[in-house]
DNA sequence: AGAAATAGTAACTTTTTAGTGACTAGATTA
DNA sequence: TAATCTAGTCACTAAAAAGTTACTATTTCT
């Protein structure tokens, strides 16, 4: 049994490493994006149109804030209409692991969670 | 190479495991509620003094949270003045993989993020 | 000539999440 | 008698995140 005392601070110490990845991952929808990523949907509509509900605000703003991350890469084509391809960089292929655990726990768990109505759409 | 249309609406079904997931321990302090508990840590008054900067309010009510999703335990102790003992849930003990994946990501890859600022308080 | 297509931006509103400060009960201690 | 302790609640405000609508440039297609 560890004394209390010593973990002063640390309980704000560790998940340090969470609150950085969580600034990554988080928000509404950046995991979608990385998934669609996985998928091969690169192009900016193309993800728009498969990604439901997204507004095109929220694609263009997660998609930079990714990018700014280190998370994607993003390509201009010199040509009209525009085309931007998007890609994951290896930091990007990095998050695989973790998003399937956080995938995993859920659909396995999905049915002990007491207050369903938690789960927001 | 797989055929995009034939992923149509799969970007909202798998990571709907993750939404689960997310609705659980997201927001700003459930895990480090969780890791305090892990610590041994499982009185509300200590617990607030332990977890910087958190509110009352906010510790209530993400404890709140985190019970009617069955991660913790409460039990009262019928005492004057109060004692409430705070668990983890074997649910609650199954996050323990997760969360530290999480913090891992974040530590390993905390100097490759381009955009620093990013990372929130 | 007019419509379509792409990949956005700008300004604004709404919703969600988090934070603040005062207050409570009932026994115990000074 | 008054302050202290615990584990909160209540009403409210502030901040952050998400959403809405209209708008842009340039070339090709009809």
């Amino acid at each position: 049994m560890k004394k209390i005392e010593e973990n002063k601070n640390l309980i704000d110490e560790l998940p340090c490493g969470v609150k950085t990845t969580m600034s990554v991952i988080g928000g509404k929808w950046k995991i979608r994006i990385i998934y669609a990523l996985y998928l091969n949907i690169n192009r900016f509509g193309v993800m728009h149109r498969h990604i439901n509900n997204i507004s095109k605000k929220m694609l263009t703003d997660s998609l930079r804030e990714l990018e700014a991350d280190g998370i994607i890469h993003r390509k201009v084509y010199a040509e009209v209409p525009p085309r931007v391809e998007y890609s994951l960089t290896e930091l990007g292929k990095s998050l695989n692991k973790i998003i399937n655990e956080l995938n995993d726990w859920g659909l396995k768990n999905r049915h002990e969670l007491i207050d369903q109505d938690n789960i927001k759409e």
